[in-house]
RNA sequence: CGGCCUGUAGCUCAGUUGGUGAGAGCACUCGUCUGAUAAGCGGGGGGUCGAAGGUUCAAAUCCUUCUAGGCCGACCA
């Protein structure tokens, strides 16, 4: 490969030697220049809008970003996902791929609303409507994107790449427009109908609340259960008795906690299945019917006296007797026009329980959803007397006028006149209420718009199943079974600010209808010309009329779409579907889309809309793969609470420990797989403690092999080349690491493809430990070989073409792990591919090399692989670890030398190959000389143990009586099974692996094993290893005495000391005496004189029962000279 | 009340299809440095795997019940 690139601009002058690393890491500067660096090259626009240098047609990734609401601000679930959703694409788009990542904002829909109607001090429809729609919209809209800029800001701190400039809103005309397509598609293939459903209302505010706001509603623990529920209420138990018509002095006893529902009762709904008793009440004579259980509890707390059992009956039974009505506003209702029965009857329904009322319930169709559905099966009509702010109409009489909450006392009171109520009690229990006015709610049947899903059931499921779920259980669980249950969705809604229902209605023939699919078509049809409508809010179409067939007049619906509907129609809308002909291709190319991810809680928002408009509009899955990120919690596991204060500010957390470490934090959990996190490190962790660990546990070991690499180069003259990326080196430990890497890159590649995120730090950990633990520290000497010298065995020119390797290795293993990092970790693997190589002139901007996240993700390479030497390695380290165990246990510091390690290894091959790490393993442990043996019988005591999982499918119950069998094994009996691989026991022949071979130090040996390897020190000290040790000894004190002196790792000393006996003896030895003074740089070493110079550091000790008094003097410039 | 998830060391969490010495990080403790990193490296102690039953030769793992928590939904007569 040439080394002729076009170098960066800016770069520094001259030949390709690594800038000076910074003296202090500081993350969140570091990222601060990275982040003007991105903004000053444009890569982050030459990544996401594919402005590519090199011009590359690229293969599409398609990636949809759901639209936050703009209203709030983000907190660490949107960083979560933020993080995710650009970890992704920054892979994909490192595998080749274009990726388009546009921001969306949600900007319809009640929060907006809400907060717009406190701004200006009005609360209810009426209020707005009184100021007029125009005005409230305009007010919406102004108020919608007053935190875009924080977000923005927010977003880009923590290093996500994603589109501000090309954003969607779904406030947009375009938008607008794209959603009327999807409606009048909808339309066209006969799924939309008008229809009821019974909702909740807020009679305060005068409007239906969705089931999201009801759940926003006043919360608190029942105090018998504990349980979190609704607000609790006292409400009115009344129970009324209805007389039929069909038996003399005969009743149904009903039950109701609503009296204001009583005027409404069309029906009485019984258990088919469930068995009723006909009463005779003592007192009074009258026959009633219930179910007996619930009359027995009626008697027990003596609201009834005593009865006669008459008869026990099937609800079955009851069904299709006629009543007379409770009160007389909607008798009309009693028989149809050919005169068949028609509403005030027994009904079947088998929601009716018995464990509390009557076991006969009042059915009033428009105030239940049981009821509505009750109803509709058995052709009741409905009627509803209440108007949305629950004051009844002119159709009930003399309650006409009240609100229906304050009319239960006066149905109460002319039911109680007129002998209809059984029993009048209060009942506390957990209701709904509103969010805004803490007013109860109330539960009626509205007119609605309907999108039919209930017919695609089965296909929705089918086409889930395409789908690659991260985690999986939530695609086949809560997601798979919403689905197979949807049921019809009510898109419209009684608002203001949203895209209007674009369906006019004839004001003279309600059947005229016609739904517009376009701006164009509303203009053609109005008679407009084009380009006059250039907005679609209520202000602007709902004054957009035209004569009607019937000589009326055409007039929009009141209604706005739910913003689910519009999030929904993101794929389509965000790219104005199918109105934009240079976009249409992509859109339909686009779903279903690569890859989304959202927190668990779309399971019924995002991720459903976007799969009912996909399935019923395209009938495909709307994306293949998802993430489901779980909640974040604070670290008191409770809910993140401005008001505990209970978790960091994100921002103070990014400034303190930067935005790489935030995100490898989140990013390291099962958060990622839906399940909850706690954002700490223990319970009391407020301050964002957690992140710093993981600064230390993911950057600073990076960190630290980039500084090892470019301190010595620099100070070695080595420089870095294109060539130095392809090395191949010749020594053992470079290939291992390269091996090491490849493996490393191909796990990563593995989960990157898998989506499992949770992974990607764990792998990159381990990849660390091995490099800083192993490579580098193994390596540590070949650096600081000097050039020209012959050492450790090597001839000059071989011991410089080592060093070169040395360093070319290193340096190719910190780029590829930038690169593979970088989606992860996005600022610290730019700081490196910046130091590394553009700084060193490698990279060509022409080739869009001048930005890490520009550049292909590495390929593992499999002839860089090398599976036994990684497997040598791990071996070799593992002894190692068992060897530093045995140390510990005798007690015998690492400084003392020891004769000999033994390891024994059985495999031939592997033993080999930890042969050629001797140097390595000898240097970790201080130890002379290592044996190897394939014997490893004088060391340990073979045991035997059955291994259940290759013999219990096979042996079944005779699994235990062979278990205790091999167990009782001796020694010898296992040693020959070792050998000949076979053994008879309790008529049973086991071989192979059969029995696994554990092996127990003999007593009075310094032994360990573990996984087949089994180590042995000698621990018999010699006179010259004591001494040596002594020195040892003795040159650590000389070096804790320069550290606390602060002299330069570089200055020359003087050594004096005065020691006592074998201390003495070792200082003695000629061997010793110049390795001391050699590592502690010492020029002189003599006894100690009496007099010292000012500038002197002594220090004395104890070691092993002798002492020993020292003094170091610096020597040569800038010192005086020293006492000779 | 229903659906899904969770309960493993002081804390945060791993533990594949059941296979028998239950792991990591942090914290604790002991040791270890001087030509990358003490914001490092290594050793060690510490858990009746939420509880109780059951299936099985074998259960942290499968089943049932209970219990505690989370998310979503239902909360009606």
């Amino acid at each position: 490969m040439s080394d002729a690139s076009t170098p960066v601009p800016g770069a520094p002058e001259g030949a390709h030697t690594f800038r000076s690393p910074p003296q202090q890491l500081k993350l969140p500067a570091v990222e601060h220049e990275i982040l003007e660096l991105w903004a000053s090259r444009d890569i982050e626009g030459r990544s996401l809008r594919d402005q590519r240098k090199d011009g590359g047609q690229r293969p599409e990734f398609v990636f949809y970003d759901g639209p936050p609401f703009a209203t709030g601000l983000p907190h660490y679930g949107h960083l979560l996902a933020g993080t995710i959703k650009d970890i992704v694409p920054r892979f994909w788009y490192m595998r080749g791929y274009r990726v388009q990542r546009r921001f969306g904002w949600d900007c319809h829909g009640l929060p907006i609303e809400s907060l717009i109607e406190n701004e200006l001090g009005i609360h209810g429809k009426a209020a707005i409507e009184e100021l007029g729609v125009p005005k409230f919209n305009a007010a919406c809209r102004a108020g919608v994107l007053r935190f875009t800029q924080e977000w923005e800001t927010v977003v880009r701190r923590m290093g996500r790449w994603v589109d501000f400039r090309n954003d969607y809103k779904t406030m947009d005309t375009s938008f607008m427009e794209s959603v009327w397509w999807v409606f009048k598609s909808l339309w066209d293939k006969g799924l939309i109908y008008e229809g009821h459903r019974v909702q909740p209302v807020s009679p305060a505010l005068g409007t239906p609340l969705s089931n999201f706001e009801v759940a926003q509603g006043p919360q608190e623990k029942d105090p018998v259960t504990r349980k979190e529920g609704h607000k609790r209420r006292q409400d009115p138990s009344l129970t009324v008795r209805f007389k039929l018509e069909d038996e003399q002095n005969a009743y149904l006893w009903a039950w109701t906690t609503t009296p204001w529902t009583l005027p409404s009762n069309l029906a009485l709904a019984v258990h088919p299945e469930v068995t009723y008793v006909k009463v005779r009440v003592k007192a009074t004579g009258e026959i009633a019917y219930l179910e007996p259980g619930r009359l027995a509890h009626y008697q027990e707390r003596e609201r009834i006296g005593e009865t006669e059992e008459l008869a026990r009956l099937p609800g079955s039974e009851l069904v299709g007797r006629p009543y007379e009505p409770l009160l007389p506003f909607f008798a009309d209702y009693r028989t149809r026009e050919d005169g068949t029965r028609w509403a005030f009857k027994v009904v079947s329904a088998t929601y009716v329980t018995t464990d509390s009322g009557t076991g006969i319930v009042h059915q009033a169709p428009a105030f239940g959803e049981d009821d509505y559905n009750v109803g509709k099966e058995n052709g009741l009509p409905l009627v509803n007397p209440l108007s949305l702010s629950g004051v009844f109409d002119e159709s009930v009489g003399e309650f006409a006028g009240l609100f229906a909450k304050d009319a239960d006392k006066k149905i109460v009171a002319r039911l109680r006149s007129e002998q209809k109520v059984v029993d009048h009690d209060t009942i506390v229990h957990p209701y709904p209420h509103c969010y805004r006015t803490d007013q109860p709610l109330l539960y009626m049947a509205l007119s609605t718009w309907f999108m039919k899903v209930e017919h695609l059931r089965e296909r929705f499921v089918e086409l889930n199943q395409k789908v690659h779920w991260v985690p999986e259980h939530v695609g086949s669980g809560r997601f798979g079974n919403w689905l197979a249950n949807a049921r019809d969705w009510n898109l419209s809604r009684n608002r203001f600010w949203g895209t209007p229902l674009p369906v006019w209605r004839c004001d003279k023939d309600p059947s005229d209808m016609v739904c517009i699919g376009s701006i164009a078509e509303l203009e053609k049809l109005a008679g407009l010309q084009p380009g006059t409508v250039t907005d679609l809010h209520r202000e602007h179409v709902d004054t957009i009329t035209w004569a009607s067939k019937a000589g009326g007049t055409m007039r929009r619906v009141k209604e706005v779409f739910d913003c689910w509907f519009e999030s929904g129609s993101m794929p389509y809308a965000q790219n104005h579907y199918p109105f934009d002909e240079a976009q249409r291709s992509r859109v339909e190319q686009g779903l279903p889309a690569d890859f989304i991810a959202e927190g668990l809680d779309q399971t019924r928002g995002w991720f459903y809309t976007l799969h009912v408009l996909s399935t019923a509009l395209f009938d495909r899955p709307p994306f293949k793969n998802v993430i489901v990120n779980g909640l974040i919690l604070a670290a008191d596991g409770k809910k993140m609470s401005k008001r505990l204060k209970n978790y960091p500010d994100p921002n103070g957390v990014i400034d303190r420990y930067g935005a790489d470490a935030l995100r490898a934090y989140l990013i390291n959990s099962q958060v990622v797989r839906a399940e909850p996190m706690r954002f700490g490190k223990h319970k009391k962790d407020t301050t964002g403690e957690c992140v710093r660990d993981t600064v230390r546990l993911t950057i600073l070991p990076l960190w630290n092999a980039y500084n090892f690499l470019v301190t010595y180069a620099r100070a070695d003259g080595w420089q870095p080349s294109k060539a130095a990326l392809d090395v191949q080196p010749k020594a053992d430990l470079d290939r291992w690491i390269l091996s090491r890497v490849q493996s490393f890159l191909q796990e990563m590649i593995a989960e990157y493809e898998d989506y499992a995120l949770s992974n990607l730090v764990p792998a990159y950990l381990r990849l660390c430990d091995d490099l800083n633990n192993w490579y580098i520290r193994r390596g540590r000497r070949r650096y600081w070989r000097k050039r020209g010298a012959a050492e450790d065995g090597l001839t000059p020119e071989q011991a410089e073409a080592d060093k070169d390797d040395a360093y070319a290795t290193l340096f190719r293993v910190l780029v590829t792990v930038s690169r593979a990092m970088a989606p992860v970790i996005p600022f610290f693997a730019e700081f490196l591919h910046q130091r590394l190589l553009v700084d060193t002139n490698l990279c060509d901007v022409e080739a869009d090399e001048d930005s890490v996240h520009l550049m292909p993700f590495p390929e593992p390479s499999a002839e860089l692989r090398d599976v036994a030497l990684e497997q040598a390695v791990d071996s070799a380290r593992q002894a190692v670890t068992l060897a530093m165990g045995l140390r510990e246990r005798e007690s015998i510091g690492v400084r003392r030398p020891l004769r000999s390690l033994t390891i024994a290894i059985e495999d031939t091959d592997l033993r080999a190959a930890v042969q050629t790490f001797e140097a390595d393993i000898l240097g970790e442990l201080n130890v002379k000389t290592l044996k190897l043996s394939a014997d490893d019988s004088e060391l340990v005591t073979l045991t035997a143990k059955a291994n259940f999982k290759a013999l219990g499918r096979r042996l079944g119950k005779k699994m235990k009586v062979v278990a205790k069998a091999v167990a009782g094994l001796d020694a010898a009996a296992v040693a020959t099974y070792a050998q000949t691989g076979s053994i008879e026991l309790e008529g049973e022949t086991l071989s192979g692996d059969d029995l696994r071979i554990d092996r127990a130090p003999k007593k009075g040996m310094v032994v360990a094993s573990e996984g087949g390897i089994t180590v042995a020190l000698d621990t018999d000290i010699s006179d010259e290893l004591r001494h040596e040790g002594l020195a040892r000894e003795v040159q650590n004190r000389v070096q804790n005495l320069r550290k606390t002196a602060d002299l330069d790792v570089s200055q020359r000393i003087a050594l004096f000391y005065r020691a006592t006996g074998d201390l003495q003896k070792a200082l003695a030895r000629p061997e010793l005496r110049a390795m001391v003074m050699g590592e502690t740089l010492a020029e002189h070493m003599a006894d100690l004189p009496d007099i010292l110079p000012a500038t002197a550091h002594r220090h004395s000790d104890k070691i092993d029962g002798d002492t020993i008094e020292l003094a170091i003097v610096p020597q040569g410039a800038g010192t005086t000279e020293a006492a000779t």
